[in-house]
DNA sequence: GATATTTGTTTAATCGTTTAAACACATGCG
DNA sequence: CGCATGTGTTTAAACGATTAAACAAATATC
């Protein structure tokens, strides 16, 4: 690699020292500074194609102007949007974005973010994995800046922004009561993730609502090590084969929804005849089939600018918490019965 | 944010110069340093949890053990996908990765490129946008290692890791023939990118080796700039207008795919029978559809590792230059033809 | 016993910035 | 004139690591 040019480098060939130059590239006393020097300065800076060493700058200043982004995987397109966007409003605050995907697993979330923090970024932003409260308190005890996304831990008080998904699966389970279904499966995983365990409470307290009288054998946990597209198949069989089957399925992921739609639909079940379906997050896998799915939307570009702009307070300043909950709308397509006026 | 650990600190406690503490802690010197001294030093490293500040460790070195990945758009799950196995294989590296989306536009390419040279990056891998030469050369001028993915310029002289699209179109092409058809559409992108206009010539070379006189309104050139779901319908409406329509087409990626099938399907075409597809890029949202495409598979992870393995190779030492095509498999499905023997 | 070698550790420079403090010189003021 | 103030620039320390070179003490060699 060729050689960089440093500050050094235009001091020595303007004749003054790099404190200068390093004022005078940061605009720092201004007033203090001949005009015609200054000047020079700049114009050598532009001609030896001057760049700023961050590393130095970094090291000096003790801030790095980077963000660590820790998702479960960059290559699910949920995460990558997220990606897309937070690193489109850091970029416009002159910040930078490191990413490592953690895969659901704790200890490599743990070990990520190591890794980041020896690269000194200044916060982070997180979608943290289940059991991945002691990563968080670690952040906490270590007076890190962060912001979590899409999930959080009910026991910790932190930053977090993600959306409404007792409220999502409320308006959807009303969704299908109010298209006159009344035996409502729900395929979702077997975790202790507060945002799948708000899902199924709300799912619940929708029927509740309704004096609907929940068949436990309604509700299917899919293991999340097991094979997926198996167990989703299993589940869907088994909601199908109850003397009273059930009428509609609301699927907590687009993953579910995806395996679970394939399967229903080489069934030659119809939809929404037969079955209403409704998923959470979109999937428009299903524009391609005879009824795309109704959705509940993942307000994608609200949660990301949120928390990238609340880690970037945080980070300049000592901040109060801020734990925002984001309505989702419900898309209504052409898997679910229309609502009846009541 | 508390404050952190320094090699200082160590060497306070332990009562030594903060030389042996570094010496100890990255294992040299072993020979020469008291075991007892050396086993203290570790123990409270341990104790005081102390993690290198790799800003630090990287200005002295001169080198950041960093990665600046730049592709068009991170949120597009091509590129999602090459970024996870990029940062797997740079993290057993123990390299990092910094990315950015350039949306197809040199100007922002250039900008970014530039950010991620302030930060001092070891090396890039680059998804270059279509005018994207000057960029590539000044990395080249500046001795800066980096490999090119997915798409190369053939003027230029670097590494570079693509899938054969020359082949992958011929082949493609051929196996519409195989199948019986004889009228073959092209629906791309009007470009000047190397790889597109590799696919259109597999494409018309496959034609002309089965003596096909290829007609020129077979061939739809979309404008990237334009409404694309808008674009794609046209091309097909003008392809299945002509006297002779087609009896098949190639879709030159997966967004002209989707909308295409999207498209196709609401005409209420009979795909295989009235229309044979093969898409480049593998589209899962056709599982959904009652003849899942056949595809041309984008080699991913083999792209991905060889990239970033070409690239840790070349940030440390000189290397000759690789330039690697890589075949894609036709995954053969449901929306073509079978195949007859001649 | 004088000198060379080995062992164990420290000193000090360095990477490229930033910035408080010092400095030199000019000008203002009573 | 003597002192304060203002202007323009430099000095030098610091950030936290790495590492060649220096050093001191112990041991080996003849």
């Amino acid at each position: 690699m060729k050689k960089k040019v440093s500050l050094k480098d235009i001091a020595n060939k303007v004749g003054v020292s790099t404190a200068l130059v390093s004022y005078v590239l940061n605009n720092k006393k201004t007033g203090r500074i001949r005009k015609e020097v200054a000047a020079k300065i700049k114009a050598t800076a532009l001609e030896l194609n001057y760049r700023t060493n961050q590393i130095a700058r970094s090291l000096k200043l003790k801030k790095t102007f980077t963000i660590g982004l820790v998702v479960a995987d960059i290559s699910n397109p949920f995460f990558s949007s997220l990606a897309r966007i937070i690193e489109d409003e850091a970029y416009e605050k002159n910040y930078t974005v490191i990413f490592g995907s953690a895969d659901e697993n704790a200890e490599k979330s743990y070990k990520l973010i190591n890794t980041l923090l020896d690269r000194q970024v200044d916060g982070f932003i997180i979608a943290p994995s289940e059991e991945g409260e002691s990563n968080i308190k670690y952040l906490l005890e270590h007076d890190i800046p962060f912001v979590l996304i899409d999930r959080y831990f009910p026991g910790i008080e932190t930053n977090w922004v993600t959306l409404d998904n007792y409220k999502a699966a409320y308006d959807a389970t009303k969704y299908f009561i109010g298209g006159g279904n009344t035996r409502i499966g729900l395929i979702t995983y077997d975790t202790t993730l507060f945002n799948l365990s708000e899902r199924k409470r709300g799912y619940e307290d929708a029927l509740k609502s309704k004096n609907i009288a929940i068949d436990k054998l309604w509700c299917h946990e899919l293991l999340y090590s097991a094979n997926i597209e198996q167990a989703v198949k299993e589940a869907i069989d088994e909601l199908l084969i109850l003397p009273r089957p059930v009428d509609s399925i609301l699927f907590a992921s687009n993953t579910i929804a995806f395996f679970g739609l394939k399967y229903i639909h080489s069934k030659g079940i119809q939809i929404p005849g037969e079955l209403s379906l409704i998923t959470f997050d979109e999937i428009n896998a299903s524009d391609l089939f005879y009824a795309p799915l109704t959705y509940i939307k993942q307000p994608i570009n609200e949660m990301a600018q949120l928390a990238t702009q609340i880690l970037l307070e945080n980070i300049n300043e000592e901040k109060e918490l801020v734990q925002k909950l984001i309505e989702a709308p419900l898309i209504v397509r052409q898997s679910t019965l229309p609502t009846h006026t009541q």
